[in-house]
DNA sequence: GTAGCTATCAGTAACGATTATCATTACTGA
DNA sequence: TCAGTAATGATAATCGTTACTGATAGCTAC
């Protein structure tokens, strides 16, 4: 009933966060259940996800989508680009800065109130290029 | 074995790819699924999904990845930006010519070859700003 | 401190989208 | 026409994710 805006302040919440903001990488959700499990061996998966959910719904990290496959999770919340190797599925934060003029642009399209865009490069990382 | 490249010339792909082919919007497997019934009710949607990634595939036409939701499928294979209402999930092309130097610029990014980029806009499409 | 409320938990079943399997059908080139 | 095999319809299996359950444990007020 109450709007629950309450966030109560649990171990598992805490570790997940940390796991997350002390990884270069962007894990799935099955990867950091892995990374939590470490610490806490017991953790669900279910409590994962509903804590990825809640995380990234908060604005506390962000969903990473259209990942092809499975969704991943970014530590970094201040919006930046994403660079994604075909080959693995790995993500790579690009050291480039958003460009805001470009939803002006696209908001004169006819009918479409853009609030937001996706910038994502498709490309192969270091590994897989020396892989074959 | 003859790497026969061609892949045969079959009533059911005609028909998905003329369905998809001569619609504006960027229907769904099932909403292919659906729509292809009307002219062959008995297919299958193993068949639908089997042909979409063939098709896509072969480059005749273009898979929006979605993950998390439902991948869109779109007829037209030249590349074009993406603008996704985020209440509905519905997609609409964007007349904004494709930034090529961009790939360029990202290129220097530490070990990433990029080939490609994806630009997706988000925001609210004219039914759904209406419908609050 | 502790009592009570309830968000969160672990465990697990259910779900939706997609893919794989398999026996049968039907293109295609000889 | 015929053989080879890609493609099909039907259905089972897979995979990521979400929903449900009773139990647990933060938080607040006393």
């Amino acid at each position: 009933m109450t709007h629950s805006s309450t966030h109560r302040s649990t171990k598992q919440r805490q570790v997940i966060l940390d796991v997350l903001q002390h990884t270069k990488s962007h894990p799935t959700a099955d990867e950091v259940y892995q990374l939590v499990r470490k610490k806490i061996p017991r953790i669900s998966l279910g409590t994962i996800y509903r804590n990825l959910e809640k995380l990234s719904a908060s604005g506390t990290i962000t969903k990473i989508e259209n990942a092809g496959g499975q969704n991943r999770y970014d530590g970094d919340a201040a919006p930046h680009y994403h660079a994604r190797c075909c080959e693995c599925g790995k993500i790579k934060d690009v050291e480039l800065d958003p460009i805001k003029e470009i939803n002006q642009v696209a908001c004169e399209i006819e009918q479409f109130n853009i609030t937001d865009h996706k910038l994502e490069f498709i490309g192969l990382c270091h590994h897989c290029q020396h892989s074959n």
